[in-house]
DNA sequence: AAATATTATATATAATAGATATATAAATTT
DNA sequence: AAATTTATATATCTATTATATATAATATTT
């Protein structure tokens, strides 16, 4: 089974109940929204874990342009909106945005599956896979690293920023945002840590180790070279 | 082979009696119901022997749609559904929550009859397979379990959790996603009951407990190697 | 100007105390 | 009996601290 969470945010609850029933069918892990205020806040509170949202346009308190708006300033997170017929002229706009795809209502359970698929293999979200980074091998359902074919034991801390410089592979990463993207949210300890914890992996990962380049003055970058 | 039953749920009796006249030709038991009420109250008493469902979509008071709705909260039994044709939009929604085949009215008997056995025969192998894992034997249809040979006696919750388990082999699953799926959807108890119950299955696994790995900081994961 | 030395600052490293998660056994409830 | 809860022990992880080292910028010497 894999283990992707996807947000649902509709105020319709029988939309919501729907879409949760195929989802869930398929395996998927889901959190609920009913508006665009609570939309944010599950968010905040599971952004790690969340690996893709379907968010419907119109919706009271705060509507999804507002609310995918918001999302995008911290999170480059895959977003489907869900629009009703006639809000045609809308979607440009939104794919300016940030829109990864965009369903109209109403929709069968095929279409909806098929591009929430699409788009977790595309934006290489899914879990299922295990994929490779030179030498290192990260199999996210199993919850295991594998350097050059053997398995090392990583620490929940180290498991989780290990996988998140290597998910954002050749971007350097700042502490502010290793902080808060590792850490839960307002984290105000000491960013030594982060050293501390990249010693560990680095030294975990031997020879491979090196791919975690320091970033003086910034942070630190993971880049395969 | 011969104690197979089968449910039958048609609002029109003489399309009742059309297919009962088949089936129990092949030797099949049929048990009937006029409407998706009665469906649902004949399910209720008869579950444990029901093999497969023949259920009519269009019916008065409750249609075949909720009927499959409800009795898929509890049972994975085998669904047919029996559509008029025109019906296509509906289909695929109807795939996608567990419905096992269609057949559009009218029929012959030799297209009910082969999907019928398809369907009986496709899940009863899933069912019969006895599986090994390690040293670690599963018989789904005795409900025992083998360690090396010799059978040991689990609980109901000590083998739906090791099932669960060993069916996700590989994957690490979270206390949550435990308690989700072996024990009811929403049930707060202390997570420390999962734990309980790993440390008796583990002891009855003997040498072969050490499968059942502890994934600090999320849960368990069973992996034989 | 080039080479070297100084200084200031950033990061690496190692050790440790404190926090947290799990194992285990025993008690309680169902 | 079985399932759950509770309490305690144990193992492991995490954050912090202190110190060493690396790096970059600047000043000094050749």
């Amino acid at each position: 089974m894999l283990d992707n969470y996807i947000l649902v945010v509709d105020d319709e609850s029988r939309m919501r109940k729907l879409i949760k029933d195929f989802l869930a069918q398929k395996g998927y892990s889901i959190l609920e929204a009913e508006d665009g205020e609570r939309a944010l806040e599950v968010f905040e509170e599971n952004k790690n874990k969340i690996n893709l949202i379907l968010l419907d346009v119109m919706m009271p308190k705060l509507d999804g342009w507002s609310v995918l708006r918001q999302i995008r300033q911290e999170s480059k997170v895959p977003i489907i909106m869900l629009t009703a017929r006639g809000e045609e002229q809308d979607e440009l706009f939104g794919f300016e945005l940030g829109v990864d795809e965009y369903i109209s209502k109403p929709f069968s359970p095929k279409i909806l599956v098929a591009r929430v698929e699409a788009i977790l293999k595309r934006t290489n979200q899914d879990q299922k896979q295990v994929k490779e980074y030179g030498g290192i091998e990260i199999d996210k359902e199993g919850r295991t690293v594998k350097v050059d074919g053997k398995v090392i034991e990583l620490s929940l801390r180290e498991y989780e920023l290990l996988t998140y410089l290597v998910e954002n592979e050749n971007i350097a990463l700042s502490r502010d945002k290793i902080l808060n993207n590792v850490w839960n949210y307002d984290y105000y300890g000491d960013s030594r840590t982060i050293d501390s914890h990249i010693k560990k992996i680095r030294h975990k990962l031997g020879k491979r180790g090196k791919y975690i380049k320091t970033m003086r003055g910034v942070g630190y970058k993971f880049e395969v070279k």
